[in-house]
DNA sequence: GATAGCGCT
């Protein structure tokens, strides 16, 4: 809020980053690039500054407010002149008998590992990417899959950067949590120290960082979220960021706020990893940089094409994947389908079939695992079993066959897959403006996207790749890269980030692909019938809050609003559980009975507070210390998104307390208890409320008013004339799910600017109803001011 | 009367 960027690292910054202990020089020098605006800690004369104090420790100590300057005796990198290192300096550095950077001896084991290390291939053009790195601010480094650029890079960074000089980290961004802890682990081994000193993380709920970190791996949402509170992000002297084909909301972000940043801070590096053969576009976008291309490491994959399109195809994957277990040699098959459903499915379809073909020819055995992200983690993990051995001793080589959706494709590597069928299909999400509505889709995939599965197989030797669609089909069909998130995507919560990091003229705001006008609009126009952005676009405090909070908008401003309803306890567990996937479970041979428990904890004013009471009843069997993963399962109720929510509950309650919001509660006994809660939703969901029609047949009521269907999974009955609902669900038909009863009255109390009676452009008979309302509320309201 | 791809704060 007061740190408006002026393109230069504060004062307060500085001093943050320095050592508190020691005197550090600050008048200003000319260093020999020229620029004099850095403080004498840049220059390389003064590297040395503080060597002369003999007060060496073999191990530096942190300081508590960035990482010791010291070196440990003797440490090579003492000679080493900041951005103008070599690769021969650095390769004899790490030879040595010490480790450079703590000054304990280096273990067996790391050496082991730098051995590996320099079979990479990325090690060969080690030289070559300094020399780039040193002479350009801006590089786009290219990597396939093997290269080791994600694990290499930052190190080669850091032995160039000297982080004790710089009094700076070096980040390496990654859109997934799994990755940025498990690279960090293996880049602490490499560099012989432990995790969360000198290297560290830094995701949701945890960060394994310390004031000794140089290096720190990070998701990229975390790196967007520091930013808000440091728009220049002065805590680093070089950014990574990895994986940036991918394309996530948050690296797109990240990119455009880096290019203007790197305006600011010509002090502040930008590497920009790709594992994809696009990197033209991002050297075009970053003012044309160097590239720099480093060869894989993975085997030829021949690409085999149906000669006819198929028809039906889980039926052609089926069918590809028994003909390739009849007739193909040894190795594990993956096919690639769209959903939880379908695969479940076809995997009991392909074990039956294979049952019957070892039944009736010398076929090897095969076991099929599904494979989705709502899969338990130690089911997930039953894909890495080996494949099954021969039936009997000297017959043909058991093997396994993985069903699963996109996760196998970036998230998931399997090694040992052999056999890639791919059906060219993949459930994205689409957002139509004009509805308000985001949907899952089953569509084509790209070429980009085809591609990536083919590699799949090539891991570990040559492989084979089935396209179930024509090479014609291949050629002009498929476009070229999937469209990013951000083209895909509702923008309001991205909208309200831009604010909030000082972003003021969002139409210039030059993102990679610019989003259409209309999803801008309509962001725009939700964050101001929530209050987060006033007539003229400016954010507002309620705006500035509701960014705090790793919510959507609506959900932000609902529990922002709660302490004024008493409720904010409440409001901050239906909060985290509308945060978590869906926490009912229900097993498809035991519906009814999965429904018979979910009815124990019904409410008869909706979804929102059954699940409450859901959340209450597994609280009491935490808190009475009764096994509550036994409950869970008595109750059909999914323990891993219940104990996340209670996870989200408490970092939610933590922003809380620091925003100074209250937390209170309306006595239970009190009738106003669950509509004071009702109330507090209406300030967050009053867009997305419904209308009854007939029964269990509603409409919405603005935007292209729709009519929708209660989902099936509601325990609400049908005596509320007006509903509340969280989500809109396009499928075979149109459903509105997690729905609460709520009054009219409400509506145009707590958002009297949204239902302005006047201005209505919906349905004329909702207008003729909130018209009867409001005039009730009046003549209520002049009879009490009558007595 | 039921269709949640993946991921992030």
């Amino acid at each position: 809020m007061s740190d408006k960027s002026n393109g230069k690292v504060s004062q307060n910054d500085k001093k943050r980053l320095s050592s508190p202990d020691v005197e550090t020089p600050m008048k200003r020098v000319k260093t020999e690039d020229g620029d004099d605006s850095k403080p004498a800690e840049y220059n390389k004369y003064l590297a040395h500054w503080e060597t002369g104090d003999g007060g060496w420790d073999s191990k530096y100590k942190g300081n508590g407010s960035g990482f010791s300057d010291r070196l440990p005796k003797g440490s090579p990198l003492a000679h080493f002149e900041r951005r103008k290192t070599t690769a021969k300096q650095a390769f004899e550095a790490e030879n040595g008998d010490n480790n450079p950077f703590t000054g304990e001896p280096h273990s067996q084991q790391y050496f082991n590992i730098l051995k590996s290390r320099r079979n990479l291939p990325v090690h060969k053009q080690r030289q070559e990417f300094l020399d780039l790195y040193q002479k350009s601010q801006i590089l786009v480094f290219v990597g396939e899959t093997g290269s080791g650029k994600t694990t290499q890079i930052p190190q080669y960074v850091v032995y160039d950067e000297l982080p004790h000089l710089s009094r700076k980290l070096v980040a390496c961004t990654q859109p997934r949590r799994v990755a940025a802890m498990s690279v960090a682990q293996r880049v602490a081994d490499e560099l012989d120290v432990t995790l969360g000193e000198e290297v560290g993380y830094s995701i949701r709920f945890e960060d394994k960082t310390s004031s000794k970190t140089m290096l720190k791996y990070m998701t990229d949402g975390m790196l967007l979220r520091e930013a808000m509170h440091d728009h220049d992000m002065s805590r680093y002297s070089c950014i990574i960021l990895d994986e940036a084909h991918e394309r996530t909301l948050a690296t797109d972000i990240l990119m455009a706020l880096l290019k203007q940043i790197t305006r600011r801070r010509p002090d502040l590096k930008l590497i920009v990893m790709s594992a994809t053969l696009d990197a033209q576009k991002f050297q075009r976008y970053f003012y044309d940089a160097p590239l720099l291309a480093v060869p894989g490491r993975t085997f030829p994959v021949e690409i085999f094409y149906t000669p006819e399109p198929e028809k039906d195809y889980v039926e052609g994957a089926i069918r590809t994947v028994l003909q390739i277990h009849a007739g193909e040699d040894e190795g594990d098959i993956l096919l690639f389908l769209t959903g939880e459903e379908e695969i479940e499915d076809t995997c009991r379809k392909i074990s039956l079939e294979v049952d019957e073909l070892v039944r009736e020819t010398d076929c090897g055995p095969m076991t099929v695992y599904p494979l989705y992200g709502t899969l338990p983690p130690h089911q997930q993990q039953k894909i890495f079993d080996l494949a099954p051995p021969p039936l009997k001793k000297g017959g043909r080589p058991g093997r396994k066959c993985i069903v699963s959706t996109n996760i196998a494709e970036t998230s998931l590597t399997i090694d040992g897959i052999v056999y890639v069928v791919d059906p060219g299909f993949s459930k994205q999400k689409i957002y139509n403006p004009r509805l308000r509505v985001e949907s899952l889709l089953v569509s084509p995939i790209s070429k980009a996207s085809a591609q990536q599965r083919a590699g799949r197989a090539g891991r570990t030797k040559p492989g084979k790749c089935f396209r179930l669609y024509t090479e014609k089909a291949f050629k002009e069909e498929l476009i070229e890269q999937t469209y990013p998130e951000i083209l895909r995507s509702n923008l309001a919560n991205t909208v309200l980030e831009l604010k909030k990091l000082g972003v003021v003229d969002l139409v210039h705001f030059d993102l990679m692909d610019p989003p259409a006008p209309e999803t801008m609009m309509r962001a725009l126009e939700e964050l101001n019938y929530l209050r987060c952005l006033d007539d003229e676009g400016e954010l507002t405090a309620l705006g500035g809050l509701a960014s705090e909070f790793p919510l959507d908008p609506s959900l932000a401003v609902m529990l922002i609003s709660s302490p004024e309803f008493y409720c904010s306890n409440e409001m901050l567990s239906i909060t985290a559980l509308l945060s978590v996937p869906q926490i009912f479970v229900r097993p498809a041979q035991k519906r009814r009975e999965a429904d018979e428990m979910k009815n124990l904890f019904k409410h008869n004013d909706g979804d929102h507070l059954t699940m409450l009471n859901v959340y209450h009843a597994f609280k009491g069997v935490l808190n009475r210390g009764e096994d509550a993963r036994t409950w869970c399962h008595k109750h059909y109720l999914s323990f891993r998104h219940l104990s996340s929510a209670d996870n989200v509950r408490a970092q939610l309650k933590r922003i809380m307390e620091t925003q100074g919001l209250r937390l209170v509660s309306t006595d239970f006994n009190d009738k106003n208890y669950y509509i004071n809660i009702r109330r507090a939703l209406v300030t967050g969901f009053f867009m997305q409320v419904a209308k009854k029609e007939k029964d269990r047949v509603y409409r919405t009521l603005k935007d292209n008013s729709q009519q929708v269907m209660l989902h099936p999974s509601t325990v609400l009955q049908t005596e509320y004339d007006w509903v509340l609902y969280n989500e809109f669900v396009m499928t075979s038909k149109h459903y509105i799910r997690t729905v609460t009863g709520i009054k009219p009255e409400w509506l145009l109390e707590l958002a009297p600017a949204y239902y302005d009676i006047d201005s209505w452009d919906g349905q004329k008979d909702v207008k003729l109803a909130l018209k009867a309302v409001a005039d009730k509320m009046r003549r209520r309201a002049a009879m009490k001011g009558g007595h």
